[in-house]
DNA sequence: CATTATGTATGCATAATGCATATATAATTG
DNA sequence: CAATTATATATGCATTATGCATACATAATG
């Protein structure tokens, strides 16, 4: 029956969820702020309004959440030289010794997770989990949320990326 | 490397439940609206501390919760008979209605993610990811919380409860 | 040069939440 | 059996993240 299926993996990314929530809950910050710091670790140079769309937060919020993360030192503001209108973020050294740390707390759950396969049960998972998620993937501004809080040195081999590259090498045909 | 199979898992669980989320936004019920739903709709009778802690959130918050719950006409309130302290919480027939509707929206994300897997690599990845959830669940209330939205009719076969069974015949030793 | 579009910021209202506390009932203990 | 303690629910209050409407500055367009 599929819908056991439908339910366990349900089950699973919720309970993934819930651990990923739980490993960064203790630090004080909000949801937002912490896919926020996410994404600014993942991506230097966003502006508010990239920040915006990535974690899917009203343009108005967004402002607010930055505001906030610069009281807390963790943020900086600074004026595009482009384009006087755009505001560039970034992580401050804080800000990034941050990131770090919720990376690693996330890395080390999903690590505990899966240390119940073997090695081959991994690279099997490995398998259908790359296309699963790389089917999943709706459009450009969909994989780069589907990221927020990914470990950036190992994005060469992302799934997510391989499967945007290769649909903009197929479109450009 | 590791590392990969965990940012790609990570990001599954991510896009899962965002997707999950999205396909009940748009009703206009909280998050936590929803997962009440899903608990009574799941398990009947609660009460409301029951449900405090299956969904995670303070006994007040709670209290205000099914107050809202109870004013839409999706849940009802009545005293336990056994211990006059209690509130009795069931889903009225329109929230079982509105029950359905979001499991059917939740299982059909999860088919449609599972769609490119073919009946073989289905049954694969059903075992391994059986294995993780069992692996990862700490105890009744957890498990309890980990199947708040799953699909009632096939709890029979569920890893959970199959987990919970195993365990609780194990120390019973 | 005028108009329109884009990016950021702010005033205001809303709504979900937690803490502290109150009240009612059950359980326990002396 | 009376008094205390624990449990379950409810409410007053403050907080806070959010969205909508709007304002302002700058860029792009005609």
């Amino acid at each position: 029956m599929d819908e056991a299926l439908e339910n366990t993996l349900g089950a699973l990314a919720l309970a993934l969820s819930d651990d990923i929530g739980a490993s960064i809950q203790t630090s004080g910050f909000v949801q937002s702020e912490v896919e926020a710091i996410g994404h600014l670790g993942h991506a230097p140079e966003m502006t508010i309004s990239d920040l915006s769309s990535a974690i899917a937060l009203s343009h108005a919020a967004t402002v607010r959440l930055v505001t906030r993360l610069e009281a807390k030192g963790l943020v900086s503001r600074s004026q595009s030289t482009l384009d006087a209108r755009k505001v560039i973020l970034k992580l401050t050294a804080q800000g990034e010794d941050l990131h770090e740390t919720l990376l690693g707390r996330r890395q080390g759950r999903l690590r505990s997770a899966l240390q119940v396969l073997s090695p081959q049960e991994k690279s099997q998972f490995s398998t259908l989990t790359n296309r699963i998620l790389r089917a999943m993937l709706r459009d450009e501004s969909h994989a780069f949320r589907v990221c927020r809080l990914c470990d950036r040195p190992v994005c060469a081999s992302c799934p997510v990326e391989a499967e945007m590259v290769e649909r903009s090498a197929t479109s450009a045909e």
